[in-house]
DNA sequence: ATCAGTCGTGCGCTAAAACGCACAAGGGCC
DNA sequence: GGCCCTTGTGCGTTTTAGCGCACGACTGAT
């Protein structure tokens, strides 16, 4: 399999170009011979990782963004309107209106959430490196971080670890709403 | 300059011994011999693309959590309490709140935006690859994409690609509040 | 003259096999 | 029982051979 290959040789070509950049300018930047660099270009050659960094360093880009494509932001508006979001919650459960779902390109989901008044829910621990964000829209509530709670008024928001118990508490007399942002580490370039 | 190669080494040989296989059992899965991993374990080899390919496929993982250390998560919980918010606008100018500041690890800020009623604002474009989110918190308000207006109400929410002109409306007698997440195309592994 | 591609050579990556090491299971003996 | 040696097995490393990466020098084309 030479996807990757495939795609460096189309980057690195592109990347070149768009410097008007000559195989000996780029040979001088990088460090690695013309020879190779236009192997590479032709996709003849599977270079190691350390020419690779050499490369990535001459031509001031990232590794990745030389071996996995950069994947295309999205280009027509998605739009979230309040029939979409209105799901049937149980009379006195937590209500969750999912705004925008799991992206691969941006690594994150959001979710608005309605916790009817007294309501207390705890979580269990996401994997490691997932980050958690709690904006709050309306209502007083309170997020528990491993042990300890951190109370939220409006307009208020928190950010953390979610790879430990966690739970949201409405300590209010009404519906407590807010926005929950979880973010999981990103995994670029899989190779199945 | 050998730090990928360092990096490598280590994550390649915590990442087997953390799924307890041998070097054999890794060999079989990834299709590459034993030989090979043992030496780039101990970071006397620097593999090609196409066999650090095929062993981000046997171990299924990414290329780039083989090449660039995967930046901690925060720790910390962080706050954004009212006081830190209230940015002091200028009468009838529109209040930005920092909730969330750029991070590196995340690749996305997010602010609160609160537009008294009738204000329109018209924002240039940002960076190819930017998305924006608008998560109408309060109010009735539009935004705008290339050229079509998008009507919101609140818990109504938009994603849009951001590297256009676009820009917001308050429709309502009220000011608006919302939610406003930029997100920024991540550049891992920089070189230098 | 400049740029892209090719040729020949050496070094390094890569795989298969052989090696050394540690540990556990037995087997014979006192 | 305790003891020593052997055998076997699984693991990581080292060796051997060759294929391919990587470079400098050359050629051709515009």
């Amino acid at each position: 399999m030479d996807t990757p290959n495939r795609h460096l040789a189309d980057t690195l070509r592109n990347l070149r170009r768009q410097r008007q950049w000559s195989l000996d300018a780029a040979a001088a930047r990088t460090g690695v011979s013309k020879a190779m660099l236009g192997q590479i270009e032709r996709g003849e050659s599977s270079p190691t990782v350390a020419t690779l960094w050499k490369i990535a360093g001459g031509f001031e880009t990232s590794l990745s963004s030389l071996l996995v494509p950069t994947p295309p932001a999205c280009s027509e508006p998605e739009v979230r309107r309040a029939a979409d979001l209105r799901r049937s919650p149980a009379e006195g459960e937590m209500l969750v209106a999912p705004l925008f779902p799991f992206d691969e390109r941006l690594g994150f989901e959001v979710f608005e959430l309605t916790l009817p008044a007294g309501y207390v829910r705890r979580s269990a621990p996401h994997e490691p490196g997932v980050t958690e964000h709690v904006l709050v829209v309306a209502g007083c509530m309170a997020v528990c971080i491993g042990d300890r709670w951190h109370a939220l008024a409006p307009s208020e928001a928190i950010r953390f670890a979610a790879d430990q118990p966690h739970g949201y508490r409405n300590d209010g007399d009404s519906p407590a709403v807010f926005h929950n942002l979880i973010h999981y580490p990103r995994q670029w370039g899989r190779a199945d």
